[in-house]
RNA sequence: GCCCCGGUAGCUCAGUUGGAUAGAGCAACGGCCUUCUAAGCCGUGGGUCAGGGGUUCGAAUCCUCUCCGGGGCGCCA
């Protein structure tokens, strides 16, 4: 992978190998058990008077090895294999092994950034592991909305971390183009159809009241004119009561979706059906798209039903013996699986659940192949997890497979004051309506910045404001100061030989420098656990004390200098420092602009 | 009532999966532009890690109890 020979891996691989060498040879010695399989942890150290990188190596084993954590300290040490990385090796505090990197170790970080350029931080760690990725997933009936984009956000990020990390991954967008929700929206697009056709009545409480709704009648009206009318005292007649007239809004909109479906006969109400959802859906492709979101697949819910999957993961479910009737109701026994209480799946009117959809469609994921799974959800899903983990494992497949990220609600501060959000009434901020007031990089930086589990407080007013306090701009601005000074050599007359300040990268003998190039060698492991823990905000805090190291050096030292070899190995570390800004915003989502 | 998530500086949040003296940004205060973009930098103050108990070489982190905040407990999706 590397074109420099003296850096093969990352620096902590390396040193990890050092370790396990050493715990190898004590192995053989019969000083630590053999067979007893060793865990090496790394880490990079807080203090700089520690050394670079700290083991805990010898407090992990001090038992087994029925010696002091020093003592055994002592005996790893001399047991290392030599390494030109390794100037120094200092055992200290409780038992803790310091090491001491060469500056050369870091000098061959720098000349890996160039060398791999946008590659640089990208590992096969994941060794083409097939990972499917399954987020937003909001139902077709109306746009998306600042919720929506916490999860548009995370999960696209989360995908491109794994992806970068060496994972195959395939993101997937699954569509809810089935059930009740839909039927509503359906009879809700039908409905002010009919008042534009001159209709006059009364709008269920329970139906979908946004001005999007009226937009799609519209449509309908102008495709079909008056084709589809219908006398408004036949659409209402005999369906129950409505809520404001003291009756159940949940049984008046089931009536009047019987009633419509069967006004219009199956082909034209699904015409109508389908009007809806294609919209909406269109809309949220749109959007997700110009968020920089992109999927592979969009995954229909209907499609489930029509290819029998979900009969067939039903039939799977009986032949196992986990369902039972009761009360007309078909229902899965979760509860042998440690659910709180067992789930209908087939409905007593005959109509599966969405619940049973859910199954025959992880059931359907897990038939793909994939060797993980992960879903993205809003965490008031969250006990929905335990259901649907107990019906893959009496399908007989490994829930161990699904990985449920639960996202929480993101809330909107302006001026200080919450910004009030109801579905209900159609009030809700839409993704759209925050990309267009703060923008796209902002929008992606924010919501990645916490993390997920976390409830968050996105400040609008801050998400705009050009200013210090805005860490978005704060990054981007180091990126295009790199940038900005390279075009200032090209206006004094100068220019830049790479390979010359390559060959004098031990120029770089600053503090500033020597923290710069420290803080660079971290982002392959930054990369690294933000894709394996599924916490882009590690990148995100990253990338902010990156730029801080490299507006610190900014300000204490000037590039441009006369000296040629200082001035080529200066600029050779602030290219490298652009390079992995641009690479780490890349992954969020986020531009790396030239000049602000 | 049961379950999930959270409680760390005035505010918003990190804390490398149990490590060394608990950090950052903002806000407050004091400095730095005739020099590559001041959308920047430097310095100062600020803590009972909600609270009690436990586990061990070592706890903000793990176990337990209590308190507080948010969410979830449909034949909705």
């Amino acid at each position: 992978m590397g074109a420099f020979p003296d850096c093969p891996e990352p620096m902590k691989q390396q040193l990890a190998q050092l370790l396990s060498a050493a715990v190898a040879a004590l192995q053989a010695d019969g000083v630590l058990p053999a067979d007893q399989a060793v865990d090496i942890q790394l880490e990079r150290t807080r203090d700089r008077k520690h050394g670079d990188f700290a083991s805990n190596l010898a407090m992990v084993l001090c038992k087994a090895a029925r010696s002091k954590p020093r003592d055994l300290a002592e005996k790893l040490v001399a047991a290392l294999p030599s390494s030109e990385l390794v100037t120094r090796v200092e055992i200290a505090g409780p038992g803790f092994i310091n090491f001491f990197l060469a500056p050369a170790a870091y000098h061959a970080v720098l000349r890996q950034v160039l060398a791999d350029g946008e590659n640089f931080g990208r590992s096969d760690i994941g060794a083409g592991k097939r990972v499917q990725v399954e987020f937003v997933s909001a139902n077709p009936t109306g746009p998306l909305h600042v919720g929506h984009g916490r999860g548009a956000a995370y999960g696209a990020t989360v995908a491109d971390l794994l992806e970068a990390v060496g994972h195959q991954v395939h993101r997937e967008y699954y569509v809810n183009d089935a059930g009740r929700q839909m039927d509503i929206l359906a009879v809700s697009v039908y409905l002010r159809y009919l008042d534009l056709c001159g209709e006059s009545f009364s709008f269920p409480a329970n139906g979908y009241k946004g001005d999007y709704v009226w937009d799609i009648g519209a449509t309908l009206h102008r495709t079909h004119g008056d084709a589809l009318r219908h006398d408004a005292g036949e659409v209402f007649r005999d369906v129950p009561a409505d809520e404001p007239q003291g009756g159940d809004k949940e049984a008046h909109i089931d009536g009047l979706i019987a009633r419509v479906k069967s006004l219009l006969g199956d082909a034209r109400y699904r015409e109508v059906f389908d009007l809806g959802l294609n919209t909406i859906l269109d809309n949220i492709r749109r959007d997700l798209e110009a968020f920089g979101v992109h999927y592979d697949e969009w995954f229909s819910e209907r499609s489930l039903t029509e290819s029998g999957a979900v009969e067939r993961a039903l039939e799977r479910l009986k032949a196992s013996g986990h369902v039972y009737e009761k009360g007309g109701a078909l229902w899965f026994r979760s509860t042998d699986f440690g659910d709180e209480k067992d789930r209908v799946v087939v409905r007593d009117n005959g109509q599966t659940t969405y619940f049973a959809s859910d199954i025959a469609y992880h059931m359907n994921k897990l038939e793909r192949g994939y060797d993980r799974v992960i879903d993205v959800w809003g965490a008031d899903h969250h006990g929905y997890v335990p259901r649907v983990k107990a019906a893959l494992t009496a399908l007989g497949d490994d829930a161990d497979k699904l990985d449920v990220l639960l996202v929480q609600f993101a809330i909107l501060y302006r001026g200080g004051q919450k910004v009030q959000m109801s579905t209900r009434s159609g009030e809700f901020v839409t993704l759209r309506e925050l990309r267009k007031e703060v923008g796209n990089d902002a929008a992606r930086f924010f919501y990645v910045m916490r993390k997920c589990e976390q409830h968050m407080d996105f400040d609008l007013d801050l998400a705009k404001s050009r200013s210090n306090e805005n860490p978005i701009y704060y990054i981007q601005y180091a990126h295009a100061r790199v940038a900005s000074v390279f075009r200032q050599l090209e206006e004094k007359g100068m220019s830049w030989d790479a390979d010359n300040g390559a060959r004098h990268l031990d120029r770089l003998d600053e503090t500033h420098e020597d923290q710069l190039i420290v803080a660079l060698s971290r982002y392959p492991e930054i990369v690294e656990a933000a894709a394996l823990n599924h916490e882009p905000h590690q990148l995100a805090h990253f990338l902010r004390e990156l730029a801080n190291e490299f507006h610190t050096y900014y300000n204490a030292h000037q590039f441009l200098v006369d000296d040629a070899g200082l001035r080529d190995a200066r600029l050779y570390l602030i290219q490298a420092t652009r390079q992995v800004i641009a690479n780490g915003l890349g992954l969020l989502g986020v531009s790396a602009p030239d000049s602000m």
